[in-house]
DNA sequence: GTCTATAGACTGATAGAC
DNA sequence: GTCTATCAGTCTATAGAC
């Protein structure tokens, strides 16, 4: 307990190496050898901080996942109608990419794969509560007849669900476009769709 | 070439087998042993099929490559406006989704990885070339002023993809939504947004 | 906190019998 | 077309020196 985020500065700068290379490569693909190269050290060496490979990748999802829940809920607190809880959650989804991006990728792709293993059963459970946040709130845009009724509440969480966890592969945070950037952009295609109204 | 699909079908078979495996584990984390015991025959035996597990997800993922590439271009040169065009390009992915349904997923997950690989950087190339055609009718439908300017062209055809792609792991041929109910909820997502206009 | 050295399991792939 | 048997390499993880 050195350092605010409650671990050692090296124990995080080991997660952090260690999640980049889970989202670019995937978790089995990942070799512990690579991930103490990366850092500099042998591999034998990261298990002074760590039990297991899997324990380093439970660590960082567990993180992302407190975070990203409480992001969430602070949107949906806030209130309003029901665009603005909706813009809302797109926004706290972008603001929690930021910080991380590697978790948010890593879940994304390998969930098929660590669900396999009851050590990670909490990832299904962390996605349903999260998915009852969102439909919850498009449920209640249709009910007061400002989001489409035709459109399954449920299917479209995940549309922009996957959509934004997929922003992660090609998004640079020192690059042209700020996570801000893209997620206006985001509103504005899943809110109002790319056709102008009346155009046609 | 004994069937029709231009290969024995045992061998169709397996690599049917081996799409599914990878889709859902990842193409690491799967080994050809597991793809052996799917089969009912041992890792040995594969090897008189497929000269190594490279080979085989490389001829899963060519095969969709080339059917994608003509459906998209099939789809613009039926031609129309751009709302047409673009709703015919989501169609054509869906359409298919249901025959390439692993290696859609698999090339969706796997890019990052394999990219790494010479022998799969045709999947960069293929790539490209599908944003090409995506982003030439994003650009002809702002040009003429029915698609929104504030959009990135190319950002906006990586969500659509994206969202797409994702869309095997939850998709099941045999459940309530046929890839062609799901392709007109994400015409009218995209296309129209969620929010009714005029409605707040 | 890192290194050396290695155990023990698993991996992709091969050779030859049937 | 499949099986038996196995090789050579790689993997995660451990034990103990420094």
């Amino acid at each position: 307990m050195t350092s605010p985020e409650g671990g050692s500065g090296r124990r995080a700068q080991l997660l952090s190496i260690a999640a980049e290379l889970f989202a670019r490569r995937g978790f089995a693909a990942t070799t512990v050898r690579e991930i103490a190269e990366s850092a500099g050290i042998l591999s034998g060496s990261l298990y002074h901080h760590f039990e297991s490979k899997e324990a380093m990748v439970d660590e960082v999802l567990r993180a992302y996942l407190d975070e990203q829940l409480a992001a969430f809920r602070g949107a949906v607190e806030a209130g309003g109608d029901p665009r603005s809880k909706l813009e809302g959650l797109i926004r706290a989804s972008f603001t929690v990419l930021r910080k991380h991006r590697w978790a948010m990728a890593i879940l994304h792709n390998e969930t098929g794969y660590l669900a396999g293993f009851e050590r990670f059963a909490y990832l299904e459970q962390a996605s349903r509560e999260f998915e009852r946040i969102w439909v919850r709130v498009l449920r209640e845009g249709r009910s007061r007849g400002v989001f489409r009724t035709e459109l399954n509440p449920r299917l479209t969480h995940r549309f922009i669900r996957d959509s934004i966890a997929s922003t992660v592969r090609w998004y640079n945070p020192r690059g042209r476009m700020s996570a801000q950037t893209i997620a206006e952009q985001y509103i504005r295609i899943f809110c109002d769709g790319v056709v102008i109204p009346g155009s046609t």
